[in-house]
DNA sequence: AAAGCTACAGATTCCGCCTTTCTGTTCCCC
DNA sequence: GGGGAACAGAAAGGCGGAATCTGTAGCTTT
């Protein structure tokens, strides 16, 4: 049922009318608008145009639609951290790049923002449940760009982008501290400076 | 008003008939088992077997008295990273065993865990108002730790200690991850691997 | 084959209303 | 300076009934 859902939503293609993108579009609107909670699939389904039982159809359940649109979300997430990352030649320039780009994606993201600040007791729980499993998607894509960019070395380079991923989250849900990082150039320098020492020395 | 309650708290002196202390005690045992919410300060007054007036005469407030039982609970937590790290010949061991010591005294606080799993909705809000600054004071320590063990080499210790503490935040919010931390021993290895490289090489 | 529409049962939420409890303060006694 | 009683206002809890929402089914339409 899930690996369905991931199915179709994986190639993008499965939906060559374009009904489940609609409803997809549909319900973030929704949700970036209101919250997750006072969004019902009525509303879903005026915006996108179809009736609530056609989402019943696709989707199953309200909690389903949620997480098909949390997933695509995430998909599009990790696409920006892979673009952000893709074809530089050094190592270190992938754990900056990508350290900067999750954080500001993160930080600019309007469905994770609406969420946090509107109802963030459903936050915590999701984190929990769903968290670690995106934060492993999205090591594994860092890590492979590490590897590509520095081939063959043996770095454990996933446990890398899992520290780099986490310390991008603690600085999301705990804003206060001393590290100076108010725009992309301060990311940048703080990337640099300290979370690229995380990788061996190869060259010098 | 903040600091008067801080400066009373801070050295442990001026309060000498252990009335403070008694009261704190019965409001953490109380937090602890029946969690913030449900806790009337009349509740705590019983168990402390002190009249309810009292506490407002010391305390000020329901919020006040817990924002005190945080702070001590903080300074508590504290000391434990300091003892843990305390007298350490390398900077690289006051990284590991500070990183230990801070992981597992979260794990095993019973406050926190009380809190987090009965009342998550309360602690998010915490974490952005006061989390960054309990961060601070744990990152001085930390960095002062490091410092003694390495002196006059004009490392970055308190952002070094910084990152050192969201790993080990997010480690706690989000458990899923593919780090093994499960025992302290776990947690030892990972630290020693890869959190001590965030520091510069002085002897090699 | 799949979407739209209507109808429906059960669960959940919302609302106004009332009662209780809790908070924070005051005053007096010790 | 603490204990105790009394108090007003705020907040929380209980509780019916109404409305809404979810999820399902059956039938119609394209």
């Amino acid at each position: 049922m899930t690996a369905d859902l991931l199915a179709r939503l994986a190639g993008g293609a499965g939906d060559p009318d374009g009904l489940d993108t609609r409803i997809l579009d549909a319900a973030l609107a929704e949700f970036e608008t209101y919250g997750l909670r006072r969004v019902s699939v009525e509303d879903v389904a005026k915006r996108g145009g179809v009736a609530r039982t056609t989402i019943y159809r696709r989707f199953g359940s309200k909690d389903q639609l949620l997480q098909a649109v949390i997933l695509r979300e995430c998909r599009r997430f990790l696409g920006g951290i892979s673009a952000a990352t893709e074809g530089l030649p050094t190592a270190e320039d992938a754990v900056v790049e990508g350290f900067v780009a999750g954080l500001r994606g993160a930080r600019t993201h309007p469905l994770l923002a609406r969420v946090l600040e509107s109802e963030p007791e459903a936050f915590l729980p999701q984190l929990s449940m769903n968290g670690g499993a995106v934060m492993l998607a999205a090591r594994d894509i860092l890590a492979d760009r590490l590897r590509r960019a520095r081939p063959g070395d043996g770095e454990d380079y996933a446990t890398v982008a899992e520290v780099l991923l986490r310390v991008a989250v603690s600085v999301l849900l705990i804003p206060g501290g001393g590290l100076a990082l108010d725009d992309d150039a301060a990311v940048r320098a703080f990337a640099r400076e300290h979370l690229t020492r995380m990788l061996h020395r190869t060259g010098g």
